[in-house]
RNA sequence: GUGGGCGUAGCUCAAUCGGUUAGAGCGUCUGGUUGUGGCCCAGAAGGCUGGGGGUUCAAGUCCCCUCGCUCACCCCA
């Protein structure tokens, strides 16, 4: 038989209350600050994901999905949620707007990468970027917009890490300092951490080799190159956080896996911290806007992702509330009275009541069978005695007792019974 | 891309040393006398034992290959 493509999902009913809660949830975090709804293509041209996210990305040169259209385009699965984003603002003109214009997405990422615990190869992700403004306070408002959502969905335990990585007219002096210190430890490095040490020295830091991340106590700090901008810029970010009251640890590991971070980078991560742990992360990309050719525009934004947003929440022991259930149940009893059934079940419908109804004229046992397990609170019987006199009957299934009502009352009738008058 | 574990019904699992027609629970469907649910009872459907090859009189069981799932590495969300 054939099956569903490897790392990818059915995602089946009993999942969707979960998922629409942290949709929900975002969703409304979004509108809460005047964040706006975008969405992008899922295919774009492929050198919008090459020339942003970096060469030596792990990204760029293994994970993309990329093919030829029959016009011979290179295109690619969205494998990154922001690049669409900053590409869609500079094309559409959005920097006419009040700036920053602020924007919300939830969408599927493509990355062919093996699936393991909390990773496939289509995920998906809640994410919102904020262009066209450098203040700290827009990164604050968008590291609170995340935070924000997490503990509105009783998610308290990730921890919140924080770095700068200053701006591209001091990162080639950091990287310089990298590749001084590293070279001479180069044979006590795995061979992954060599080659990146001419390819992304920044990288390095990332390792979660045991002893690479020894070598990375005494490695230059991202904090120690940083220019006066960027220096105050940090500082006053985390002024901002702790006036906000969200906690926050400097990690001067982090450097984040896409080359486009300029400045603020951070990372919600959970304390069981296993390998690919991180729930949702970001930063500011100043200059990722002239990486596709286009103006200077500032931005910064986050991108989390959904399954493993799902996992804190059953962590943290949130549950979500089940959907709705139908009111009543419409039950024909004989095949002339299917007609019947349907029509009344669109009246109580367009009265907003839900209504399921039983498609094949069977017993009253049958019926009445399924009525119990789904949930309806009240069975509507129409069989030919009831067809014949002009009626249908009423059963209550908590066991009150049955009553019979003219065909043109039901619907008010139903209506009263459910609202609980007799 | 690398390594470990696991593949039997929709789900959770049995099946002795390699031995007859691969079973159970749950779930699904049907029925339990006239048109009345839950509980209970009965019955049915549902399997190429992931696929292919090999060893053997005989393979769910042993061997090889392959595919899939899963966990970890790498990396990301």
């Amino acid at each position: 038989m054939i099956q569903r493509p490897r790392g990818t999902a059915d995602r089946l009913p009993d999942v969707a209350p979960a998922w629409r809660l942290v949709s929900e949830t975002f969703q409304r975090q979004c509108e809460l600050r005047g964040f706006a709804p975008i969405s992008t293509p899922t295919i774009e041209r492929t050198e919008l994901f090459t020339r942003t996210t970096g060469d030596a990305t792990d990204l760029a040169q293994k994970e993309m999905y990329s093919f030829q259209d029959r016009g011979g385009d290179s295109l690619t699965l969205r494998s990154e949620g922001t690049a669409p984003v900053v590409r869609a603002y500079v094309q559409n003109g959005l920097h006419n707007l009040p700036q920053p214009v602020k924007l919300y997405y939830l969408t599927s990422i493509f990355r062919y990468d093996r699936p393991q615990a909390g990773r496939y190869r289509e995920h998906h992700q809640i994410g919102a970027e904020a262009l066209g403004d450098p203040s700290p306070a827009v990164d604050a408002e968008v590291i609170d917009l995340l935070w924000s959502t997490y503990r509105a969905l009783g998610i308290d335990d990730l921890r919140l890490e924080l770095n700068s990585l200053g701006d591209p007219d001091t990162r080639p002096a950091y990287r310089q300092a990298l590749v001084d210190y590293f070279t001479p430890l180069a044979d006590r490095l795995d061979s992954e951490s060599r080659e990146r040490l001419t390819s992304n020295p920044l990288r390095i830091l990332d390792s979660k080799s045991p002893a690479v991340a020894d070598l990375c106590e005494g490695a230059p700090r991202s904090l120690d190159f940083l220019g006066e901008p960027a220096r105050t810029h940090f500082d006053a970010l985390q002024g901002l956080l702790q006036s906000l009251e969200i906690p926050f640890a400097v990690n001067h590991r982090l450097v984040r896996g896409l080359d486009y971070y300029n400045r603020t980078v951070f990372e919600f991560v959970p304390p069981d911290a296993g390998s690919q742990s991180t729930v949702g992360g970001g930063g500011r990309y100043d200059y990722l806007a002239e990486l596709i050719g286009a103006n200077h525009v500032p931005g910064v934004g986050f991108g989390s992702g959904i399954e493993r947003v799902l996992l804190s929440l059953e962590r943290c022991g949130t549950t979500a509330r089940a959907p709705r259930a139908p009111e009543a149940y419409v039950a024909p009893l004989a095949d002339a009275a299917v007609a019947d059934a349907m029509r009344l079940a669109r009246q109580l419908r367009q009265a907003g009541v839900a209504v399921e109804c039983g498609f094949r004229a069977t017993s009253p046992r049958s019926h009445l069978r399924r009525a119990s397990r789904s949930q309806a609170r009240l069975a509507i019987l129409i069989g030919a005695r009831e067809l014949e006199r002009g009626v249908v009957a009423l059963k209550p299934l908590n066991g009150a007792a049955q009553v019979e009502v003219r065909h043109c009352d039901a619907v008010r009738r139903i209506q009263d019974i459910l609202a609980g008058d007799p």
